[in-house]
This record gives structure tokens, sequence and C-alpha cells, in this order.
RNA sequence: UCCCGCGUAGCUCAGCUGGUAGAGCAGACGGCUGUUAACCGUCGGGUCGCAGGUUCGAGUCCUGCCGCGGGAGCCA
């Protein structure tokens, strides 16, 4: 029978077999030691040359970074081994033997690791960033699940189109044109009054040609959108949301955020309510503080930046101008320069990991905003019906996951936080 | 698309104002009772991204191209 090295610890002085993959071997005279990981741990192997065949110890001995193999031993407790346990090795299986393993334990630049990122990710930096992200996309499900929300899967192959038509990607279709989804929103809102309260949950697709730690072609997205929530209650909503999963991250994934040494204060604090100020006030507190900015512009990185470093936790910034956002926003009735709408911008340099908005419930408005914005209307015909059956005021977000998994882990690059990134030039591995 | 930086051994890098190629790791072999990215010794390993140019001589200087990284814009 086969041991999960997580639970060696309860098998003291007992033989077990343990299966998996040599993380290190280090070979002495008359003393060997192997590093196994299976996937729940890892365990070092002790082999003592005088008390074993001699097949064994040259089985061993031989062995390389990241073969595949069952040990049979003694579990014993020993404070020199990492994790407090090890194992006497008695006998040695080799199940699938590795030649010249690419990653050495040591530093390697990006190409490289990217071009090995089917091996990387073995790697325990990794390995703690994805077991987060798995996580968190758990705590996402059991959020939604336990409000009531109904999880809807929108299309992937779209025929229409999201947003601006410059960041999509184009396929043929049975030689009709169509798109990788750059968001699933248009089709959640349709849900909306089959079940008031919805969230897709996939990958979405952006052809924007951007080299920056926060930019991914692909990637996923967390749209959740409710019957009768206005702006503020968007908010609120948000800020659950948020609060909910970064304390799910901090509760189940301590060992990971401390090998990915992450600062669980940062986290910590983490909690409701969160600052909210709207595009207008922080314009003009960029003004009072020498940034010149100009009312009507859309928020740059460095502002962004400069406005999250006002606060100690994440922060809305809500109602921007109209111009510089999408057409399906609804104008705000006080300012109608504006729409109803907030980013929320995380802390540390992280960025905005939210976008969202009330939207346009007015037929008349959202025609001519799409008139406006020079859309190809016939394209929006089953969204507009939504205004035309039973209009009904709503709002929603999306969350993008890896961003948000990035800010948690304190990662630099939101490559790492999924397992085959895609990137501006690279679709491989 | 634009701005900045980088490209030398399988990997990570050093190589000064131009003088003819180096280290560590990895690999192979040998040594060492307890290592934690073990350590010590020996050996093999190069189209210096590509193409031109300047020069007696280019890894080094210049031009173009290619690739990569970071950032801007755009966005989550």
């Amino acid at each position: 029978m086969s041991y999960l090295v997580r639970n060696l610890p309860r098998h003291a002085d007992e033989t077990v077999t343990v299966t998996g993959w040599i993380a290190a071997v280090r070979v002495h005279a008359r003393v060997a030691f192997l590093v196994l990981r299976d996937g729940t741990g890892t365990v070092q192997g002790v082999l003592v040359k005088s008390q074993l065949p001699t097949d064994v110890w040259e089985l061993a001995t031989s062995l390389t970074q990241e073969a595949c193999v069952a040990l049979t031993g003694v579990v014993r407790p020993d404070p020199r081994a990492p994790g407090g346990h090890e194992l006497t090795v008695s006998s040695v299986a080799l199940i699938g033997a590795s030649e010249e393993y690419p990653i050495q334990p040591k530093e390697h630049g990006v190409e490289f690791l990217l071009d090995h990122r089917h091996l990387w990710l073995r790697s325990s930096l990794q390995r703690a960033g994805l077991r987060v992200r798995a996580e968190v996309e758990q705590a996402i499900h059991d959020f939604f699940y336990e409000r009531d929300f109904v999880r809807i899967d929108t299309p992937i192959l779209t025929g229409s189109i999201g947003e601006s038509a410059g960041t999509l990607f184009e396929t043929d279709y049975f030689g009709e044109r169509a798109f990788l989804a750059q968001t699933g929103q248009l089709y959640a809102e349709c849900a909306c009054p089959a079940f008031r309260k919805v969230y897709c949950f996939g990958p979405t697709f952006r052809a924007e040609k951007s080299k920056t730690r926060r930019h991914l072609t692909e990637f996923w997205m967390i749209e959740p959108e409710v019957a009768f929530n206005d702006s503020n209650d968007n908010m609120d909503l948000q800020e659950d949301f948020v609060c909910s999963i970064v304390a799910r991250a901090v509760e189940r994934c301590g060992p990971e955020l401390e090998l990915l040494e992450r600062d669980p204060v940062r986290l910590e604090t983490v909690k409701p309510p969160f600052p909210r100020i709207s595009y207008s006030e922080a314009v003009e507190r960029l003004n009072d503080e020498g940034r010149a900015f100009e009312w009507g512009r859309d928020l740059g990185a460095v502002e962004e930046t400069t406005i999250s470093s006002w606060f100690d936790r994440p922060v809305f910034v809500y109602n921007y101008p109209k111009g510089a956002k999408a057409f399906y926003m609804k104008e705000n009735p006080d300012d109608p320069r504006t729409v109803l709408c907030n980013d929320l911008l995380a802390p540390e340099g992280a960025g905005e990991i939210i976008g969202g908005s009330q939207r346009e419930d007015d037929l008349d408005r959202l025609l001519a905003r799409i008139r406006e914005e020079d859309l190809p209307e016939e394209a929006y015909n089953w969204y507009l019906d939504l205004r035309r059956y039973g209009t009904f005021p709503h709002s929603g977000f999306g969350l993008g996951l890896e961003r948000t998994v990035g800010w948690i882990t304190g990662r630099p690059h939101i490559r790492e936080l999924v397992p085959f990134p895609r990137l501006i030039n690279r679709l491989s591995p």
C-alpha cells in the first residue's frame, strides 16, 4: 500500500511505501539522502550503505532529479529532517527515469522557465501560487453558491462583440467571422431575468499587445450580475466578495503564503468598509497634490498607484466620465457627464482587479450610446431585447482572477498564477 | 504601436579605454556517516543572436534586423 507524504507523521515506526518524484539527491560515501515530492508534501529518505543490498544502494545513488520512484522504509521522527520525519529506506523501485532534467534548483531566466512551463509547474513557488489560485476559485464558487447565485456558463465563441472591436481574437466559423469572448457579461445579463442573481466564470480573451506584469491575452474572469442592484449595492457586493476570498486564502493557504513570503498582515487588513472615492474627488485630490490631471481623461497606471497609496486596503473609484467607459453603463442622473460605475484598485501596486457598473436599462439611451460609439447595432439586437421585454435595473462587475491571486500572493507577475499563461508572443506550451 | 534595457557554454552570468574565451551550477569520473541549492578534486563543453560596416585586429565601437524583458497606451 502506498502512503501520502502528508500523512507520514501518523505512521511513525511503521514500514511504508511512498511514491513520487525525486527533488534532490545527495550522495556521500556511506550514506545518501533522497528528497521525494509526492504532491502532498516532501520527505527525505535516508539510505545507509552498510545496511542495504548493493543493488538497492546502486539504484538509489544513481537516481536523478525528477525520476519517479517508490521508496519503502520505516518512518522515523528526526529533528535533522525537513518536516520533522524522515524515511529510513530499505528498498527503491524506479517507476520512471529522468535524464538531465532541465530545471535546476537555482535561478533561471523568465524565457527559459516559460519555455519549460510544463516542468516549471513542479517547482515549489509555482505549486504554492497555483494552489492559492485553486483555493480562490473554490472560494469564489462557494461565495456565490451560498448566496443563491446561479452559475451561468457563457459562450467562448461569439458572433457579437463585447466592448471594443480592436482587442478581439478573430477566427473562422464555417465561413462566418467569430470572436473569442472578451467578456461573458452580456450573456450573464440575459440570464438575470431568469434567475435574478447569476455569475459566470470562465476564460476571456483580449488581443491587446500589452507587455506588462498585469496582462495576459487569456485570463479568467468572474462576472456576477444581479437584478435590482444599483451601483452602491454593486460595490457592497464587491466588498463582501473580495473580503471573503481573501479571508479564505489566509485561512486555508497559510503554508503556501508563508512559502511565497507574503506578509499575512497585509491581507488581514482587508476588511470592510473599503474607502470609496468618486472619480471627480480623485481628480481634485490629484491636482491638490500637484499631479496635474485633467477631468475627463481616464485614470492611468500612475494615477491608480497614487490613489491606492492613499489607503491601506482596496479602494473603489466610482462614477467615471462617460467617454472613458463602455457603452452599456448607465448614465449618472445626478451628473450626466458621468456613468454609474466603479473600479476596485488593489493595494501595493497590484492595480485594478475589478471593473463594474450599473447597466443602462433604458432602450433609447442604450441605442443612442451604441450609435455614439459607432458600434454595429444589428449585432446587439438580442442584447437590446433585454430592454424591450421587461427591462429592469441591474448591476454587475468583472473580477480578474489572475490579478486577484497575484495581489493575494504578492507575486510580481500574473503569468505565474495561471498554469499555462498565454502572453503576447507565447502560445506554448 | 512607442520608450528604455538585455542577447557570451545546457543554465545563471563576468569579460575595463578594441589585442583573439572565463567562472559557478548542471553532466561524466573520483573522494567524503547526516546532507539541507551539501562539499572537495579531475574532465568534457563556445557560429560571443543574425547580417553588414569601421579597424592591422571586434564579444567589445557603428548601422540594420531578429528575439527577450520592463514600462506606456488599453484593460481585468
